[in-house]
DNA sequence: AACTATTCATAATG
DNA sequence: TCATTATGAATAGTT
């Protein structure tokens, strides 16, 4: 065809090769066309030229997709079949490590119990006894950091308070009440009180975990069996 | 081309359709071979013909998966992203759930303190404290019934030792020791033991979830940063 | 499947 | 890129 027959070999010249495949790309386009609606075929092509630059043709009523699912159940396997599974695993290994993190949430918590011997439940014991005694031991600090910066506070105040009055002109009377009885030793008491452990009224169930406190899935002290997938 | 020019529309006998689809085919899949050839170009092509019947066509130094890869990564979206990114969002849902747990599990163990408000630090004491007395309770109704076993194994034990005795004819004399001693109290005394907390040597990590152990991806106890994806 | 008459695709050219 | 055209390739209908 043409002027003069032409050997099948790449075309060196750059134009020369570029005119030609777009021609004979509209040329197999056009007898896929033609195929689809003769045949009753369903035909998908894609083209890369050298270029760089893609075109596809899709007979009607489907898409590139739907062939390409399609052809996955022809030949009876996907193709991104790996990255697919690799997915499903890691995602399995995730739900079973959530699960035992569970599992283990709850043993902290005095629940479900009945699996372990004797041995794992002496080192869980042991285990919580030594983290009640370091929450224990951050919570007193937490409190006495407080009462410290309480106390600068109510004493700023004060001055503040007193040199205030001397401005104005009053007499300075310190046992005339105000702000030194609390200054004496008030949040002292505030911090006793606070350490003393929960009324009943306290025991509703802990949540920590801030600024995301719904990602759990559930509620903490509640049950854990977050269902995903 | 051919004995005659036809109208491109739906050949309706079925044996020329089938014997039209069999020449157009291998005459495009040359068609796409030449073009591959001569223009240096990729190209993919799949038919299904109207009996099902499927085809394809890929050039060469590349495959099916290898082309429509490249074809998703032109047109800027994966025609599967719709499972994949639910797939890529459950997993990150998961990720972030197992981060909280692990997070939570720290806490409880007292780790990881300073983020907590004070309000946060004493329900966490008061669970705390609230599930170490659920472990010694539980301790210690394993170690009620273990000791109760074992002085019943002891007892059927001893009673064989004297029905043995008596069968070959020796006197029977509680005095003489053998089990008594033990008998009369003396897994009481493991009890005890075991009741009476840990040695320095027992302050061993925590470690429970039996069955399957190496699902967390870290010992308790130790770092919880088990990095996945 | 093979064969041909005929149409079609396209290489070379402007 | 577009149009023209000579030429070989593709193929519809037939055997």
């Amino acid at each position: 065809m043409g002027r003069g027959k032409i050997e099948i070999k790449r075309i060196e010249n750059a134009t020369n090769r570029q005119v030609t495949y777009s021609k004979r790309r509209s040329g197999i386009m056009k007898k896929a066309r033609e195929l689809t609606v003769l045949c009753d075929a369903q035909v998908a092509i894609i083209m890369f030229s050298s270029t760089g630059k893609y075109h596809e043709f899709c007979s009607t009523g489907t898409d590139i997709k739907g062939i390409f699912d399609r052809y996955q159940q022809a030949i009876g396997t996907s193709l991104w079949i790996e990255q697919y599974e690799n997915m499903q695993r890691t995602l399995n290994h995730l739900k079973d490590i959530n699960r035992n993190l569970r599992t283990e949430i709850r043993q902290r918590m005095g629940e479900d119990l009945d699996a372990l011997e004797f041995e794992e439940l002496r080192d869980l014991e042991q285990n919580v006894d030594a983290a009640l005694k370091e929450v224990r031991q951050r919570k007193y600090h937490v409190i006495t950091t407080q009462t410290e910066t309480y106390k600068k506070k109510v004493k700023h105040s004060q001055e503040a308070y007193k040199n205030l009055q001397q401005e104005l002109g009053f007499v300075d009377n310190p046992a005339a009440g105000g702000w030194d009885g609390v200054a004496a030793g008030g949040w002292d008491g505030v911090a006793a009180v606070a350490m003393g452990g929960g009324s009943a009224a306290d025991m509703y169930a802990f949540r920590v975990v801030p600024s995301q406190p719904n990602l759990h899935g559930m509620a903490y002290g509640g049950s854990h069996d977050l269902r995903l997938g």
